[in-house]
DNA sequence: TTGGAAAACTAACAAGTGTTAGTTAGTTTT
DNA sequence: AAAACTAACTAACACTTGTTAGTTTTCCAA
């Protein structure tokens, strides 16, 4: 583990605890024994940690969308992996993933209108399943957007309540939300 | 409308733009015309917008859902008037709204803790409701807790992508939403 | 017209912000 | 042995933060 990595994992802890806005370098630095200028030996700033924590999990998430649409093809199994492959990479780092859900409005301004086109991007990709699965006659007339963002917000809000050592592990939160939401779309 | 109205108004406006740590009382100042330290003529600090503001909405959604209790009987209905009682205050007024689901972290630690304390209350309720469904033998024997949860994720999101003057009514919504969830839940 | 409260102002404080500059000790490479 | 690199340090800068004290202006009721 590079030194780099170190104040890395610690920086997102901290600001998943106290929100990015609320932590200081100061704060990094004497969480890893370091004053608040030595960081910037291994960091160009503040911002950078957020950069690169919600890109890196943007790209995760992307490859896990690209990875449902290459290998299936019906909309139901599609839908249950790409809720699989969402779940996991959440759940992977929640403080990661705390930052990527909720902290990316602070980006600054060009990095955010980035961010949002992924964003964006990623989500037609769910919404596409949704269609799809109306297309085949397999799923409800439901307004495809609508039932988009009630998906993903039931995903992205696993990262609240979930616990790494509770009694709940991510393969099994993923299959209980697919069933919860594919009986709420299919016909019967 | 007084004085004080328009600063909470316009405080939250600017919290829910740019969250509520990032937005200061300079800010706030300026946006209703006059000097920071002017506003502590209208109120005692930055912390009582959040805290009245998080207190407030954590009351009318408490009302709503005593309500709920007090007029219905069977789980399918009650789930479905305290939806539509959650949906309308939410929407509401979202810059509240945002405070509330968001930005409650950073109240200070007893206020915060009073709040969690609301939260889980309501939270209790929503779920006695899931548990009354199952016991009537109209749910599915689902774990009351992840359920209401995922609800309720789908419901506070909602102020993520709502728009007054957009092409759905809350009312529409909450429709939706209960349509979604129920057949998530009932047995056919 | 005047007295007094309400509401604005200016000025300042003490603390904290991200970041830069310059330096130093220790290690690695040439 | 000399040079270069790494990673830490101290000190400081320029700015922002929420808030208080004290003062002046505004405005309405008597």
């Amino acid at each position: 583990m590079t030194r780099r990595q170190e104040i890395m994992g610690t920086a997102l802890g901290l600001m998943r605890k106290k929100g990015y806005l609320n932590t200081s370098m100061r704060d990094i630095a004497s969480s890893v024994n370091m004053e608040a200028a030595s960081l910037y030996n291994h960091i160009k700033g503040k911002e950078e940690i957020l950069i690169d924590t919600c890109f890196g999990l943007a790209e995760t998430l992307e490859m896990g969308i690209k990875e449902v649409n290459d290998i299936y093809f019906n909309a139901a199994e599609k839908l249950a992996m790409a809720i699989h492959n969402h779940i996991q990479a959440l759940t992977q780092d929640l403080n990661a993933s705390h930052l990527f859900v909720h902290e990316w409005r602070h980006l600054s301004d060009d990095k955010r209108a980035q961010f949002i086109q992924r964003r964006d991007l990623y989500e037609k990709e769910f919404r596409d399943i949704v269609i799809l699965g109306f297309e085949e006659g397999e799923f409800k007339d439901v307004d495809p957007k609508f039932a988009t963002l009630t998906i993903l917000a039931s995903l992205n809000w696993v990262g609240e309540w979930y616990r790494p050592q509770g009694d709940m592990e991510p393969k099994e939160i993923a299959q209980k939300l697919t069933q919860f939401i594919l009986s709420g779309l299919q016909k019967n």
